[in-house]
DNA sequence: CTTGACCCTGGACCAAGGACCAGGGTTTAG
DNA sequence: CTAAACCCTGGTCCTTGGTCCAGGGTCAAG
């Protein structure tokens, strides 16, 4: 029971690969840890909360280049809450627009599905017919 | 002014780049063109059409797979448009679960925005200190 | 007849976020 | 002591939708 841990231990803790850990590591996301005589990697318990960081983030739409920004900011002595702040709310932006971009989609296609019975030989397909053609939207039942 | 289309005429009319097209061939969503004695690729004016289509269904959040996918069941005889439909339905579904993803993501996102006032240091964000707790959301205004 | 614009093939490269592998060394349990 | 389980580097491969390039052939205008 020592205070370090290996990477395989590691990536136990935190649920994520070795490889990932190696990855994020190049990325500059980790430290880089100790090592052994061996050339063994050793890591503090603080590095499973490292990763559960990364983990946490990534699951709110941050890309690791962004996730490097946000650790590179709060390691600046210099900076304040609102750069942080500004971060988020630029994700939070961003977020939005993918989410409206994707909802003009999904209105575009429930009209094609709306106009097509789904009855009868594909010839007559105003899915296809609408997508043939270059302006409509197809606005008949058919 | 032949009925036929060299690429680089064919890409100006149906504005996507002559190594798009090429590309498109290279993954079964345009049929193998025609040739010149000199190797030259020549397309029917029919060719710019299905590249509208293309373009389209990428448009409506249709990957180039699903796109071929669209294509080949446009040419069996025995599809019906039921099976368009189908497709389409999927596709309304894949694009709705994304909303949802991202809308999960956005609600975290504003509820960390909303509990950091964005003044003084950065030792006390409460954005970070969310990030680096495993279980917790961040739920007092600091 | 030459120059520039066009076309050909096949392959490398990009983003992102890893997964996987070979070929080697190390450590640990029995 | 030995075999299994672990670790190392650094390289390739995957997906998607293309872009770019080299090295070569062809075609049209002047």
């Amino acid at each position: 029971m020592s205070d370090y841990l290996t990477i395989g231990k590691l990536a136990k803790q935190a649920d994520v690969s070795i490889d990932s850990i190696r990855f994020y590591e190049r990325k500059g996301l980790l430290d880089d840890p100790l090592r052994t005589a061996a050339n063994y990697r050793v890591y503090p318990m603080a590095a499973a909360k490292r990763l559960r960081f990364i983990k946490k983030a990534q699951r709110l739409g941050f890309s690791l280049e962004e996730i490097h920004q946000l650790l590179r900011v709060s390691h600046y002595s210099s900076a304040s809450k609102a750069d942080i702040k500004q971060i988020t709310e630029e994700k939070i932006a961003d977020i939005r627009s993918r989410i409206e971009d994707l909802r003009r989609m999904l209105k575009a296609l429930e009209q094609l599905d709306d106009c097509c019975d789904g009855r009868g030989p594909i010839a007559e397909c105003p899915i296809l017919k609408s997508l043939e053609e270059d302006d409509t939207l197809c606005d008949q039942q058919s």
